[in-house]
DNA sequence: TGTACATCAGTGAACGCGCGTTCACTGATGTAC
DNA sequence: TGTACATCAGTGAACGCGCGTTCACTGATGTAC
């Protein structure tokens, strides 16, 4: 019995992942064990290490594959041509929507820290680009003479202010507020930031 | 001998909070130890227990100190009665300035979390509100119209998009920019945030 | 002022536990003849 | 088809280390007489 647990015999690096993800759902970053993520995948302790360097290397491809399902949700949100404040108001609702469902791996995606002094891995950086991409694309329409790097910061800065009312909210630092008023600051910031473009 | 290393006889729960202070602001929340605290403290890991009830508490005493001295950072920068973007303008250029030069101590802030399942205490959540505070005065002047829970939403909107423009550059999880772009940024997104008050 | 004893803040070696990682081993599969 | 051997993916008990916390002890200070 290759299979000890009767799963599929799919690959072992698959089921690792598999495993990983949805123990970081359920449970969060912070209280992933190499142990439990062997036990749910059927596999031995050691066998982690056969596939991956360190745990470190498994959560990098978790963020990767969390990653990608959110460019597919935000791509989807916008898939017509339409003004920015439209533009903005798609992916940030988009951006909230794959937050609240996905919330322990979306957190993931910003609590994970390499250990003291290695970095993270240039191709994972990259991997970040689309957010600011989505958000640089209608602003480079609408701001034909703004600079390359200019208009990346302003992205940026957009990108960031979404950012931080979606994560102050699931956090639970401050009180917290309703699904569908958080949907309706979220617009309303989205719109307004769209319209400050000139 | 009862001051070993040579240190003043300053009580020790003030040399304790002193050192753990420095080693947060030098070192980040994430490496600290009990053991330097004490070694730095001028005095014996054991008697870090006698004055806290665990290190959480001693962490969270930092915070304390942290968020008051934020507070006053911020009420000094708007002493004077103005128009609320100029408030706000000002708010988010202290918030920044203070966040920058205390950048480890900031994070603490944020990054602290209590063991599983341990709450943080109330006397520490409510020692926040004067951030949501010193943005919701100006509103509600603005706003005679509005109701109290609709400018403390708003209120906090505000400010969660200010904090997340902050932090993220301040993480470098993204390309950084230059210290006086980022200035820009926000005293620019604090501006468009006042000027939507209606 | 001096002696004996009590107190207790502060000490630090040792405990205990969690958990990432290793490595000598195993047993399933493949290869040679 | 059958036997002997080689390979190597996968195993899991054990290692190693970090570090928060404890607790039996100590020595400085206070009190009584």
């Amino acid at each position: 019995m290759a299979n000890k647990l009767g799963h599929k015999k799919e690959d072992l690096k698959t089921r690792l992942i598999a495993a990983a993800t949805e123990l970081i759902q359920e449970q969060g970053l912070k209280g992933l064990r190499a142990r439990d993520i062997a036990e749910r995948a059927g596999s031995a302790l050691g066998s982690l290490y056969t596939v991956f360097e360190d745990l470190d290397a498994l959560v990098l491809t978790v963020n990767s594959g969390t990653l990608k399902r959110m460019e597919t949700a935000l791509s989807e949100a916008i898939a017509e041509a339409e003004a920015i404040d439209q533009i903005y108001a798609s992916l940030s609702l988009a951006y909230l929507r794959f937050a609240v469902s996905n919330r322990n791996l979306w957190f993931a995606l910003f609590e994970h820290r390499m250990p003291e002094g290695v970095a993270v891995p240039d191709w994972h950086i990259a991997e970040h680009a689309f957010l600011i991409g989505f958000i640089a694309a209608p602003l480079a329409r609408n701001m034909p003479n703004a600079s390359a790097p200019d208009i990346a910061i302003r992205a940026r800065t957009i990108f960031a202010a979404i950012h931080g009312v979606i994560s102050i909210s699931l956090e639970n630092r401050f009180v917290g507020i309703a699904p569908e008023r958080l949907e309706q600051e979220v617009e309303t910031l989205a719109r307004l930031l769209a319209k400050n473009v000139n």
